[in-house]
DNA sequence: CATTACGTTTACGTAAACGTAATTTGGGTC
DNA sequence: GACCCAAATTACGTTTACGTAAACGTAATG
């Protein structure tokens, strides 16, 4: 199964988004599809920078800061001055990433007190 | 050192926001400091809530999904079915709260693997 | 060949979350 | 009493991320 393609729809049933969010995210630079015609054709490479778009959201990253992620992982240079500036950026993002892992660990242990209470209170009155 | 307060400069001081921020949450309803006058006066209860919708923010959660979740840190009702559809919805954002910690942990691995590219490059260069 | 399905462009609209003046008010201070 | 500073109010503006028609093209299908 060489050379697979994704028409819009299927992309956007894949991922449960319109039409109109992935033109909009072509308008803004962050997918080219290929081109028959007038229809655009997906690749897998486009298919797999839309999913990580969609987890950028996820975690609350704007459109424009998950494109930046996305672009660290092609190195795209040997020059050291590069590279160690790229460490540099990695190094960042990985301080905000762990600190967004903590709120959500958090937010988790918070939730599971409530939720003990809860069912202690459910067993007393049961 | 009782009733402890804040002043709107206080806050924003404290959490890196601005005044209008904290108005704009007051004005969606999200907290209702005391008044002084005009002044408002800000509990420490206040001071919690905002920096549980700070949390809530920074792993993308919309205001009104974090007052949400702050609202079910108090039961206040002991009827049974109020606490089944509160675990119900507890379950359903711990659900949410994995998938999101499952994203950040996926982005890490990435920016690791890239991270171990550019040392190997910049040794080989060296 | 008319219909249906799928896709395209164009363009104005909208919700969320504040930003940015402009002006005003209420104590302290010299 | 003039001055200053922090806080308040009012109100229009802005960015991000799409929503929502309207109007049209193309190709398969009955």
């Amino acid at each position: 199964m060489p050379d697979t393609t994704y028409s819009i729809a299927d992309l956007a049933r894949e991922f449960g988004i319109t039409h109109r969010t992935i033109r909009f995210y072509e308008e803004k630079g962050l997918i080219s599809p290929r081109r028959r015609g007038q229809q655009r054709l997906y690749s897998p490479a486009d298919r797999v920078r839309l999913k990580l778009i969609l987890r950028g959201k996820r975690i609350g990253m704007t459109l424009d800061e998950s494109v930046e992620v996305i672009d660290m992982y092609q190195p795209g240079s040997n020059n050291s001055d590069q590279l160690h500036a790229l460490l540099e950026r990695i190094g960042e993002k990985r301080a905000h990433l762990l600190q967004k892992r903590q709120d959500i660990d958090d937010m988790l242990s918070g939730l599971d007190e409530v939720r003990a209470l809860c069912q202690q209170a459910l067993e007393k009155h049961a």
